[in-house]
RNA sequence: UGUCCGAUAGUAUAAGGGUAGUACAACGGUUUUUGGUACCGUUUGUCUUGGUUCGAAUCCAGGUCGGACAACCA
């Protein structure tokens, strides 16, 4: 506990929320609506949430806000919470506003009894038309003036299903010349003859957000009710249905949403991406959702750092996604094993290895671990597959990988020699020749020579085929929602490259889905659920950083 | 044109009247059987104009810029 982390606001509020006695127990709640998968974003929403009540105790509700049953889905209610629990948060209570409907129709009816809602049976139309503008006060229409009587008729008669869907609403009864528009008479019940994924058909009114999500706060005695920042001017009404039904006065805090750069976060758009086909589905392992990433490799533990990394503030942000890949290369760096494989293959014949002759090599899988992770066997022979770009004809300046005459170790094996090198008659290279040095055997390298370039490799004649899936930026331009025009004219036409024939070590074939390998040199990669014994796929989920490449773009 | 929110290196985020710090990114170097990792170093910042004060990123006022708000969505 020596380490001093400043506070981020939200926490300054709860420590003196605290240490003021206002509050004796923190419960804070994640309130998603169950119309589409989460994403990064809900990801930080979760970890604050979370992680507030896990560190100043207390405990956080995971409340499905599902008051609009026209959008909404178990589909959506099941991947919310296998999402929740898999990058590793429990919540307290399993709830839905549904569970609040009959005690939010009392609230409402509570409001009519004190004149503060009517029923209002103007069309969409004119309750826009009398709405004003953000500058322009709106208009009290004669509605407004029904009696508590009419009301409460009207209400009920609405609830027993004697209007047809639009007919008249609820209103709030505010001030329709409110700088505020929301406290322009807010709609609070509208009638949608719909069936609700909890409640079947038992209702034919639902609760607007605002006449549900602070009660339901309210009910469950949330203390901090953190949501994002386009909320604030929601606060007020949220303020002010509490002060009116005297309830628990739960306080709502807003912070910046996650944007983050060369990606979209709008559940809308990600639902276009998915039933547009652009992606394979809501867990494309390009999609910045929960699915998509955890399908991509990503672990839970990098994305709850990434989280913890980007701060939790109140101005707009746009983090860039190799803060993202930081994090991920950080956690797999300690944790994944070290692997062979050989994405463009090249043939390399050692010219001085026994033909048919093999041995068994051992490779220590993660120089980072404390165990360095143990070892494998890896197989060695006469023919190789190696890396086509590592070799060059004519090697460029400061060059110490294969080049004709030029010396590099194969990666847990020999220190080779190129000697020559085959071409076909399109001048491509198919075929390189080495000698190799019998005393320079991984380990026990007794031969004195020192070169500078390793290399990794994979036997031919032991080496399994694997499908490579290479992913990249969905998008193109760092912010698709400020570019003009749709933002799928930016999307990045080489986010995902299939490599059908990459050539690995035989370890390999063990892999299971939870398991992440580095591959040498190249970078962190991930089964993929597509993948079967006789077909193995597999998912490159970063890259490693490469300091050759960058200085010679 | 109204109300509300915000403004610190390229990107984020600290400093709560007293040396502008940290991380990522970028750049350079050391180590290295991964051109990875690790380690070291460098560059880059308080939107603006006034005011209060011995002293302002911080407090006050005006301005500028950015964002939100006119769904029977959440």
């Amino acid at each position: 506990m020596s380490e001093e982390r400043s506070l981020n606001f939200i926490e300054e509020i709860i420590e003196n929320d605290l240490n003021s006695g206002k509050y004796k127990t923190l419960v804070t709640r994640f309130p998603p609506e169950p119309n589409g998968y989460l994403h990064i974003g809900h990801a930080k929403a979760i970890c604050l949430n979370f992680g507030l009540t896990q560190k100043y105790g207390g405990y956080t509700n995971l409340r499905f806000d599902d008051t609009n049953p026209v959008t909404e889905k178990t589909e959506y209610v099941n991947s919310q919470q296998e999402d929740i629990k898999w990058l590793g948060f429990q919540w307290k209570n399993e709830l839905y506003t549904s569970d609040y409907f009959d005690t939010l129709y009392d609230f409402a009816v509570k409001l009519i009894e004190k004149d503060l809602a009517y029923v209002d049976h103007s069309t969409a139309d004119e309750i826009a038309a009398m709405k004003g503008t953000p500058t322009e006060p709106g208009k009290n229409n004669s509605y407004r003036s029904r009696s508590i009587q009419e009301n409460l008729d009207l209400f009920m008669r609405m609830k027993n299903g004697e209007f047809a869907d639009g007919v008249c609403t609820l209103r709030a009864k505010i001030d329709m010349a409110h700088t505020n528009m929301l406290m322009r008479d807010p709609i609070i019940y509208r009638i949608k003859h719909a069936h609700h994924h909890r409640t079947g058909d038992k209702w034919c009114i639902y609760p607007m957000y605002d006449f549900a999500h602070g009660q339901s706060d309210s009910i469950e005695e949330i203390t901090h009710s953190i949501c994002t920042l386009e909320y604030v001017s929601h606060r007020e009404l949220y303020d002010w249905f509490i002060e009116k039904l005297e309830i628990f006065p739960s306080h709502q805090y807003e912070f910046a949403r996650l944007n983050l750069n060369y990606t979209v976060m709008s559940k809308r758009k990600l639902l276009q991406l998915v039933n547009q086909g652009v992606v394979s589905g809501w867990d494309d392992p390009r999609m910045p959702t929960i699915s998509g990433l955890r399908r991509r490799g990503y672990t839970p533990e990098s994305i709850r750092e990434f989280c913890d990394r980007i701060g939790i503030a109140k101005r707009d942000n746009l983090i860039e996604l190799s803060l993202l890949e930081f994090c991920v290369r950080e956690h797999l760096n300690k944790t994944a094993n070290r692997v062979m494989a050989v994405l463009d293959p090249i043939k390399m014949v050692i010219s001085n290895y026994p033909e048919g002759q093999s041995e068994t090599l051992y490779g220590e899988n993660n120089p980072e671990a404390e165990d360095k992770g143990g070892s494998r066997e890896i197989p060695f022979s006469k023919t190789l597959w190696i890396e086509r770009e590592d070799f060059m004809e004519v090697p460029a300046k400061k060059w110490f990988r294969l080049a004709p005459g030029a010396m590099v170790r194969l990666k847990h094996a020999y220190i080779v020699k190129c000697e020559d090198f085959v071409k076909d008659v399109e001048g491509n290279v198919t075929e390189i020749h080495c000698s190799y040095i019998p005393e320079s055997k991984s380990g026990e390298d007794v031969s004195g020579i020192n070169v500078k370039g390793t290399i990794h490799w994979v036997s031919a004649a032991h080496a399994k085929t694997a499908e490579i899936r290479m992913y990249d930026r969905l998008f193109s331009v760092e912010s698709p929602d400020a570019e003009e025009g749709d933002f799928k004219d930016y999307l990045n036409p080489g986010s995902m490259e299939v490599i059908k024939n990459a050539y690995i070590e035989p370890y390999l074939a063990s892999a299971d889905l939870s398991s992440r390998y580095q591959f040498i040199r190249k970078g962190y990669y991930c089964l993929d659920k597509d993948s079967t014994a006789q077909h193995l796929i597999f998912n490159r989920t970063v890259g490693l950083k490469d300091a050759w490449a960058k200085g010679n773009k």
